[in-house]
DNA sequence: CGTTATACAGAACGATCGTTCGTTCTGTAT
DNA sequence: ATACAGAACGAACGATCGTTCTGTATAACG
């Protein structure tokens, strides 16, 4: 191969890092291993290992790029929107169809990732509440502006406005996806919208899926 | 006075699977581990798995016991007041009780099962759904119940009220857990208040009672 | 050109996984 | 007194875990 070493080593890590972020969305960052996933790569589990120097590393990095490909799909693309409930709505609109879209295939990964290490101490425990910090501050700047503009119930708390969509779009989607219902979305969206006071639909479903895409990736528990 | 055969094992598996159910609370329901159990009972691998068969029973057995304990700390000591708006308020203080007084040690046992199942398939899959889908439907009878009697909004469709509680539940105690804010836990009763249209909270904190106080036996090692 | 650094494969490590044997012990029934 | 059923043990199975070491091919540099 005659490509670059660098160009080719970082892109080489990029994928790697987006097929970790993809299956450990579906089995977990606890259930990430080195094994399976070399092999799915088609390299060594030494060869996997060394780009990062040991599993715990492999597993930050992961969690970063699952931020950063979150960030990307819903904050950054809402930030056109004039800050206050008018980004706000964007956001749910947004977060919703990220998750709808399977942007991970496994749901939302932050709240997988907030399960497996809210009864745990260590730097994956650290780092995913760190970015549940940033995301709340986010919301909550949003509500502020809202609350201030006189948009949102001047007695509604912007923490608890961001505490409470956050507990609904990760408490929502996880149960719209066990139980198989993808209109329970939409119940998840509603429960969003009237949290910070928005009238249950505006006219029509602007942002809405052609197909319901009954995209159902399962793995074989075993073999 | 010798006791029955048939007693003594039954009550032996019993405080296994209690054991296993603080262990998988924090660990997961995937991430439990025949030796580690075994090692924490003080017996042996072969005789823990013996009384379930394989794994994958015992995983069952362990999921059932958690529901039924959760069952009788909400759903049990919730009957005695009148169905409806009512007895939905009591259950919504006693659901954040048994958050907020760890009657499982690693936060709500069914949303981490939940976490863990909704992107697969098989036995335990089906039967977190199956837990999902009765615990919904008691809330959407009481829902239907309150809005029948006009203390919830006409408007109101009580399987969405049942899916926003649950989506709230669920999400804000993962989110108070991961973030180790205790005080969470008290907006994600606000919220649950708000989404049945109840007033943010009823004079003082009058679910100051004593602690339930659940079943939490200790294993003796056999002599 | 040679030198050096890097990236990966391959092999092996100790540990642990779930499971399966054969054995032993205990209590009950015949 | 004998036979049997159940539970648990200890040992071992093959598989997989994360990690480490060594060899080698290639790219970068002078």
């Amino acid at each position: 191969m005659p490509r670059r070493a660098p160009a080719a080593v970082a892109e080489s890590r990029e994928q790697t890092v987006a097929a970790a972020v993809d299956l450990a969305s579906i089995e977990g960052l606890e259930g990430l291993t080195i094994g399976r996933l070399a092999g799915q790569l088609g390299m060594s589990k030494s060869g996997l290992i060394g780009r990062f120097g040991d599993k715990e590393s492999m597993q930050a990095a992961v969690l970063a790029a699952a931020i950063e490909r979150f960030t990307e799909v819903v904050w950054a693309r809402a930030q056109h929107a004039p800050a206050g409930l008018e980004r706000l709505e964007l956001i749910v609109d947004l977060w919703i169809d990220h998750l709808r879209e399977d942007v991970f295939p496994g749901g939302c990964f932050v709240t997988t990732a907030s399960v497996e290490y809210d009864a745990r101490s260590g730097r994956l425990h650290d780092e995913v509440a760190a970015a549940v910090r940033r995301w709340l501050a986010v919301l909550e700047s949003e509500a502020r502006r809202a609350r201030d503009a006189g948009d949102l119930g001047a007695d509604r708390d912007p923490a608890a406005v961001a505490f409470e969509l956050h507990s609904l779009a990760s408490g929502g989607s996880v149960a719209a996806r066990l139980l198989g219902e993808p209109a329970g979305l939409d119940r998840v969206r509603a429960a969003m919208r009237r949290a910070v006071g928005l009238p249950p639909t505006t006219a029509a479903r602007r942002r809405s899926s052609p197909s319901p895409r009954p995209s159902r990736r399962r793995s074989a528990p075993r073999a």
